[in-house]
DNA sequence: CCTAAAATTTTACAAATGATAAAAATTATT
DNA sequence: AATAATTTTTATCATTTGTAAAATTTTAGG
């Protein structure tokens, strides 16, 4: 349970015996490589903490799927727009590995929110720190190049490049799968 | 101020008196077209509600200029970058229009997380809303094209077009103005 | 109303990326 | 180890978008 662990550490300081009644009640779950573990038009209200794994979200445009997040480690999953907007979610999140998770649901956590000041401030970092991720990978976006970006997340994730098939990547940089390989043949 | 009002109210809903708490601290500042709120590599601590006007964000990329987001009456500004990681903001925001803005300290707001459960909550839907709309650009950004991505605008925002001049209009579909001005033709 | 400045559009050409198909390399399965 | 399935690369051509410069339109100030 460390990566998640740390990850609930990291978030915002909890007092002692609110990290143990949050880790409390979580559940494990194992599940294989290809499970899916939201879909999206269906509503799932729960958090998950990928202990060992990885994964990736992605939606769907007509006959193709468009790669949008990969997590790892420590990584959490949720559909934040499902929850905000009280909707189905619009993304699907795959195992790209066989994954060990724990699991908890939103409506918990909301009436931890709800109840107690740490928790609150606890979820409000959360969400804080997923903001500026987010706002930081959109601006890259639109500043760099593919090669750039490619570049990039070699730097920031070489990890990833072992362990996920490049279409999957190419998809999430925002180019075709030619377009990448042409990118690795001209820095080799 | 009822713009500004309307978007507290909207976040997540606050008691009377909390509410007369919450605009009791606000600092009315009228400031004129051009003038530059936050500055790139400068620490800036203040939360900003616009109540008139219109004003947009923007990064430098070596000669020129990438507008990222823009703000209109009833929005907030915020270096959430500069808070989270506790630095300099990376952007810059400028006022578009002589415009009337409430403004209090982050520091002040912090307080009243650290040691009030509503404001506390109310701070993680204000960052929740704010999450998934970034996530929700950053997804219409990979999916659509230029032409869609205008044509969005002009349904979602068709008082931007009238406010705004193309060039930053383009910047912020993430294409250039040439590029915007021959989408302009082929739709007329 | 006129002029100057700024913004927008148009044009021509160059560069980057996409689409498609096929070949090569890698991985999984028997 | 051999075969099949999957993934990655390569090649070709079409399309999109960018760059630069000029022409036009709009805006702002006197």
């Amino acid at each position: 349970m460390q990566h998640t662990i740390a990850r609930i550490k990291s978030v915002y300081p909890l007092s002692e015996d609110r990290l143990q009644q949050f880790t409390g009640m979580l559940e494990a779950v194992e599940l294989k490589k290809g499970h899916l573990l939201f879909r999206e038009g269906k509503t799932c209200r729960d958090l998950y903490f990928l202990e060992k794994g990885i994964a990736r979200a992605y939606c769907s445009t007509g006959d193709s799927h468009l790669t949008f997040w990969f997590g790892t480690e420590g990584d959490f999953l949720m559909s934040f727009n499902g929850y905000v907007n009280n909707s189905a979610g619009y993304e699907t999140i795959e195992l790209l590995e066989d994954a060990l998770l724990y699991k908890v649901p939103v409506a918990e956590l909301e009436h931890l929110y709800q109840t107690d000041l740490q928790f609150a401030n606890w979820g409000r970092k959360l969400t804080e720190k997923e903001l500026i991720q987010t706002e930081e990978r959109f601006i890259s976006r639109q500043f760099k190049t593919a090669t750039e970006r490619y570049k990039a997340l070699m730097e920031e994730a070489p990890g990833l490049l072992r362990r996920v098939q490049l279409g999957y990547i190419a998809s999430y940089l925002g180019i075709t799968q030619v377009t990448l390989s042409r990118i690795r043949a001209e820095l080799k």
